[in-house]
DNA sequence: CCCTTTTTGTTATATTATAACGTTCTTTAG
DNA sequence: CTAAAGAACGTTATAATATAACAAAAAGGG
């Protein structure tokens, strides 16, 4: 099963993350990152909070919101802003910049993890000395698949 | 004064737009257009309501979100997805891509407005047979002006 | 073991956005 | 001119997303 394999592999980068960041694995965060792994989509904080109340007891949203936060601060999850919603990072690592390409039918999302802010635009940025602290770019559209659909 | 001349500007444009267009330059849309024109930074939707309450009676939310839909529908704003905000479209023209430098320091945003899609992201749409319909860059970081304050 | 810091639990509420439906305005055809 | 059709609006209600504030508990450091 593909997606328990990379749910186990995630939990444990988290695992060595923490530890090696003196960090804590809480609970919260734990079940959160987990849920996050076994989702294949982007998935919102209130559905994030309504699948941990399999795991806690009647969990409120704050709860969800600061574990989903620290994920994000970390870089093991993205935040679209373009659906108010969060998916795993699939590279795993930090990164200031997220690229994304949204299927508007069937709403996967794959991730582009470019490593550098494209030429054009950090020509933009340098030209304005503009410090860069965090970038994204969200594309919205149709996948192969949906395509051929419709 | 810069924003007023702006502002005129940007109705003017509109008008003439909606005119060769076939479509309504209706008193709700007219308003918030130039309260956008007026706005030098994005705005939320919730404040464009609070504006609109100065030129129509007690407006509702769904009057603020009809008008600003239109105007982001029709290229002449764009919506700040990281912001949860609204800004007019400097370059007044309909493109699919909208390109953003935010400053989180003093809030103001200045539009790149590329009119493609940087080659490397394009070059992984493409890899997919994605189909592009719409694409947004936000950029956070620090002014050249805030980081020299700071 | 006590103190400090971090994290969580909990209550309440703020902020952003849309559904639904009836009314009014505009345009067009007769 | 007028009726019909379509577009836009007004209004009420509520959905969906997110955070403030503060008390309680858990973890780590001396």
């Amino acid at each position: 099963m593909q997606g328990m394999n990379t749910a186990t592999t995630i939990i444990n980068k988290a695992e060595t993350y923490c530890a090696d960041n003196d960090l804590r694995l809480t609970d919260p965060r734990r079940h959160v990152l987990d849920i996050m792994a076994h989702a294949n989509k982007p998935i919102g904080a209130y559905d994030i909070l309504s699948k941990l109340g399999d795991y806690l007891d009647n969990p409120k949203p704050p709860t969800a919101y600061r574990a989903i936060d620290f994920w994000v601060e970390h870089g093991f999850i993205h935040r679209i802003e373009s659906l108010n919603a969060y998916t795993l990072c699939e590279a795993g690592h930090r990164h200031s910049g997220s690229q994304f390409l949204i299927c508007d039918t069937c709403k996967t999302v794959t991730e582009a993890h470019l490593c550098h802010l494209p030429k054009t635009l950090q020509d933009k940025a340098d030209e304005q000395d503009f410090t860069i602290r965090h970038w994204s770019v969200e594309i919205h559209g149709q996948c192969a698949a949906c395509s051929q659909t419709v």
